[in-house]
RNA sequence: GGGCGAAUAGCUCAGCUGGUUAGAGCGCCUGCCUUACACGCAGGAUGUCGGGGGUUCGAAUCCCUCUUCGCCCACCA
């Protein structure tokens, strides 16, 4: 009966390849191809957009990429069977820090520095290497199945992109929004660039806090300061307390002789200066804090720069310090004052430090000219575009981590001290003086000198945050852009809600005038089962292409989907695969043998329509009670899991259909269907119907999550052509065929007394050969019309039907009081029975109870809805019949 | 320091607008290679739904509080 083409294992490295090519050949990820509504008069629907998160060109697949990729990929391919034209755009990102540094990392193998090679052939080994590896991460994004549309995949350093940088930077400049200026920016020692804030990402550490003695100029005592960075004071300019300090004010406007570096400082008050914390003074640094900065403008202090890009001391500092690392020097600082007993005392001191997003290395806030964008102005309606709801977030509470940053949001620092990136369109002329910005390369100045380019390039997400419409080939008016922008849904970590997302929609009302899509979805975070970020460095990352080459993409992509909640993280087990991903894996096998066994009956016979304008439509007259159950269990199925679809709970839409195709269609049905599909006669031409078109219900509703097997399986049904495509399907409605609760009743009939006899079976340990005898005590039609079933599934060798014989055998009483007695012979054991009725009498008797009490309550009666308060007595009344059953039971046997 | 979230079976988690005999997967125990599937079938065990208060006829679900873990933000040096 099997056909043998099909192998009894589902291997998925068999077929993913060759249907994905399948796909590309079809064109099945281009959003413009001959669509279903194509032919027809009426409008297209609109079209469906997803922006891909653009993977760093240096990328190396992990699970995040594989936990995004298939949720974006999930609700692409649901729009698209649901008929809308849909556009999932696919790039890469130029990663200006992370790829610099693995070019340096490379060249630094052949004992070079990119200093050694110069920008040219910096910038050219780095391209190389682009031009070499780029796409590799696209590539390895395809094995997971991703339907993006390849064709229009763009970099962002291709050259239409590279036309809207500059674009918005001149626009930008030319409203005053972006403008150039000496600040304390954080800046990181390692990669020798400057940073956004966001890119400097604060963590608690350990620190200490150490109470410096500065002498009076006087020679009159001391004042005592608290630093957490006392190398810093070898750049102090003033010590600051607050102006309401009674205990400074004999100090104020007195100085002091600054240890160490012998220079005479004054002693002010600022309002900033808390002075509940540390000594209430404070040694003021302007070029390395940023409130020292902001203090030091407020006094007019001149600030003075002590490091070298590389956070080494320079030439300002006494000769001993010169040419010292921070921490070194923080080291002997510290000494110093300590020998000089200038050192008050030290205590430990946990306080959040910046770190660099890129390499780690703690940012030295650093004073220096850098190009910034005033973001107020870009920040007021994006956050009126969340309040007016034209934007929302999954889940919503994210929404106010976004509000707030638009509330408190600060100026971006925008320029970076990189090579690999977009060169600030910015000429200076030495000769007169002039700054150009401009769209175009300048190459000569007005007054005739060539000027020179400005050495920075720009921070890598000024080239992201355009991606939705540059993407599209802004600043042209393209017909990409007139078609789909604005995009639909956004679908990302919320680790980049700021540097990305928040930034996206600003640019995207700015320059476009809308919201670059309308819903924000943020996804959980790959973690072990010690809750850690998977990471390269903690080594518990898990490959997805190992994942997928043991399991295949479905296995891990059902893992992954069925085991996200909204909002919630994934946690899988990197020690153990096997284990991790089983939920996808033996899911993807059963639907395989479940397809294996659907596909041999049907053979290529096709199967009659079950609804539909059609002559040999399957008539409600023609089913069965199993045949009407299955038909409802599916449309519910159809209903509730396109409900989830819609509702962005995948993991919900993936329960539902695996506990339909697993309990309902393969347990149940398949079960039920068995001798009708051996048989050739017209009950297996309704099974056949039945099986094949509620399975094939089931592929299509699962193909979003498990693309490769439901197309491999819907490919094989009767009657196809050999290019059509799961993909280009309709999404199933209901069947509108026979659904009527009272299938659903009778077969729950049907496999409760099944459940009681296979219970008590192995309860008294039957040999698994043996039948039974069964006596029901009531005759329902269900159990008539499905006897067969229920002899062959329970293994009864006779059923009949009348009261229970009195004798000791096994019993069992079902849900509406039907009570079940089974002959089992010398099996029986009177005393063990009366223990199981009892066992059971006790706990319907319980429920009785708690019914009881519960209807007793007159409030209860009184304030609860009245179908509430009639469901309960409901149930009262099936308990009590249950339970005067397995009391008379316990009578006949003498108890 | 400010804001937010979570705590449910041995593990990982569902349980969405208060009414369930509190569920799933994995793991565990028992019996089965029953001709789609041992990545399987049948049966089974395990939860004072973190602690304490409250609202309500009724709370895993709403409110308060405590404890413990997370996340986001933050110029107390």
């Amino acid at each position: 009966m099997t056909d043998l083409s099909l192998p009894p294992q589902y291997n998925p490295a068999a077929i993913e390849a060759e249907l994905y090519r399948f796909w590309l050949e079809r064109g099945c990820f281009a959003p413009d191809a001959d669509q279903a509504w194509s032919g027809g008069a009426l409008a297209p629907p609109r079209p469906y957009v997803i922006m891909m998160p653009p993977p760093n060109v240096t990328a190396v697949l992990h699970m995040g990429h594989g936990l995004n990729i298939t949720v974006q990929d999930v609700l692409a391919r649901f729009e698209r069977m649901r008929g809308r034209p849909t556009l999932w755009l696919p790039g890469t990102d130029h990663a200006g820090i992370a790829t610099q540094n693995v070019v340096e990392k490379l060249v630094a193998k052949e004992g070079k520095t990119r200093f050694d090679l110069g920008r040219e052939e910096f910038v050219r080994r780095v391209w190389s290497y682009v031009d070499e590896t780029g796409d590799a991460i696209l590539e390895q994004l395809k094995a997971l199945g991703a339907s993006a549309d390849w064709s229009r995949t763009y970099f962002t350093l291709d050259d239409g992109l590279s036309r809207a940088v500059r674009e918005v930077f001149v626009r930008l400049h030319e409203k005053g929004l972006i403008y150039r200026g000496k600040y304390i920016i954080n800046w990181c020692p390692r990669c020798l660039t400057a940073l956004s804030n966001e890119e400097a990402e604060k963590s608690e550490v350990d620190g200490k806090i150490w109470r410096l003695r500065y002498p009076l100029a006087s020679g009159q005592g001391f004042i005592t300061v608290a630093t957490t960075r006392p190398e810093t004071m070898l750049g102090d300019m003033a010590v600051v307390v607050h102006p309401e300090d009674k205990r400074f004010h004999p100090l104020l406007g007195q100085s002091v002789r600054l240890p160490l570096v012998d220079r005479e400082i004054p002693i002010l008050a600022d309002e900033a200066i808390d002075p509940e914390f540390g000594t209430g003074a404070v040694k003021v640094t302007p070029a390395h804090d940023p409130l020292d900065f902001e203090i030091g403008q407020r006094h007019g202090l001149t600030p003075l720069d002590i490091m070298t890009p590389d956070a080494h001391l320079n030439d300002t500092v006494p000769a001993r310090f010169r040419g010292l690392d921070r921490f070194e020097a923080r080291r002997r600082v510290v000494q110093e004052f300590e020998a000089l007993g200038l050192l008050d005392g030290v205590d430990g001191h946990r306080h959040a430090v910046g770190h660099c997003y890129r390499c780690d290395t703690v940012i030295e806030p650093r004073l220096s000219d850098q190009w910034f964008v005033k973001m107020k102005p870009l920040a007021a309606p994006a956050l009126a575009a969340y309040r007016t709801g034209k934007l929302r977030f999954i889940p919503e509470r994210r929404g106010d981590e976004y509000a707030s940053w638009m509330e408190n949001i600060r100026d971006w620092c925008i320029s970076r001290q990189l090579w690999w990136g977009h060169r600030i369109p910015v000429w200076y002329c030495d000769g007169c003086g002039t700054t150009t910005v401009s769209r175009d390369d300048v190459a000569r100045c007005s007054c005739g000198a060539v000027p020179r380019q400005d050495e920075d390039v720009l921070d890598t997400w000024f080239s992201s945050w355009l991606v939705p419409f540059s993407s599209l080939g802004w600043p042209e008016r393209t017909e990409d852009l007139a078609r789909y922008y604005p995009g639909s849904v956004l679908v990302t970590a919320p680790e980049i809600l700021f540097f990305w997302v928040a930034r996206m929609v600003m640019a995207g009302i700015e320059f476009m005038g809308e919201v670059p899509f309308d819903t924000v979805y943020l996804h959980g975070t790959v973690r072990d089962t010690q809750h850690r970020k998977m990471s390269k460095s903690l080594g518990n990352g898990i490959d997805p292409l190992e994942v997928i080459e043991k399991y295949g993409a479905d296995a891990l992509r059902y893992t992954v989907i069925a085991s996200m909640a909204v909002g919630t993280d994934v946690i899988l087990d990197p020690k153990d695969l096997e284990t991790s991903f089983a939920p996808g894996r033996n899911f993807a096998n059963k639907l395989w043998n479940a397809g294996r066994f659907i596909l041999t009956n049907l053979g290529d016979r096709r199967t009659r329509p079950l609804a539909g304008p059609y002559a040999n439509v399957v008539r409600r007259e023609e089913l069965g009670l199993a045949d009407r159950w299955i038909i409802d269990r599916c449309d519910q199925m159809v209903r509730d899991a396109t409900d989830s679809y819609t509702k962005f709970r995948l993991n919900e839409a993936a329960s539902t259909i695996y506990h339909f195709v697993w309990s309902d269609l393969a347990d149940w049905y398949i079960e039920q269907a068995k001798p009708r599909l051996y048989d050739t006669g017209s009950g297996g031409e309704i099974a056949r119907a039945v099986v094949g078109r509620t399975f094939e219900v089931a592929l299509q509703m699962l193909h979003p999550i498990m693309p490769f097997i439901t197309e491999t399986l819907w490919k094989r049904l009767p009657g196809r052509a050999p290019d059509a495509s799961i993909m280009r399907s309709a999404w199933p409605g209901a069947a509108r065929l026979a659904v009527d609760a009272s299938a659903e009743r009778e077969f729950t009939l049907v496999q409760e007394l099944v459940g009681a006899v296979r219970q008590i079976r192995a309860e008294y340990g039957v040999e698994p050969g043996k039948s039974v005898n069964v006596r029901a005590s009531q005759a329902h039609a269900a159990f008539r019309a499905e006897e067969g079933t229920i002899m062959r599934l329970a293994k009864i060798g006779s059923l009949t039907y009348g009261a229970p014989l009195a004798e000791p055998g096994a019993n069992a009483v079902l849900a509406d009081g039907t009570t079940l007695y089974i002959a089992l012979g010398d099996l029986v054991d009177v005393k063990k029975e009366c223990e199981r009725l009892g066992a059971d009498l006790n706990r319907i008797s319980q429920l009785i109870e708690s019914q009881q009490k519960k209807l007793g309550n007159e409030q209860f009666v009184g304030r609860a809805p009245a179908a509430v308060v009639e469901g309960e007595r409901a149930k009262l009344a099936q308990f009590e019949q249950q339970a005067a059953a397995l009391r008379e039971k316990r009578g006949q046997l003498g108890c």
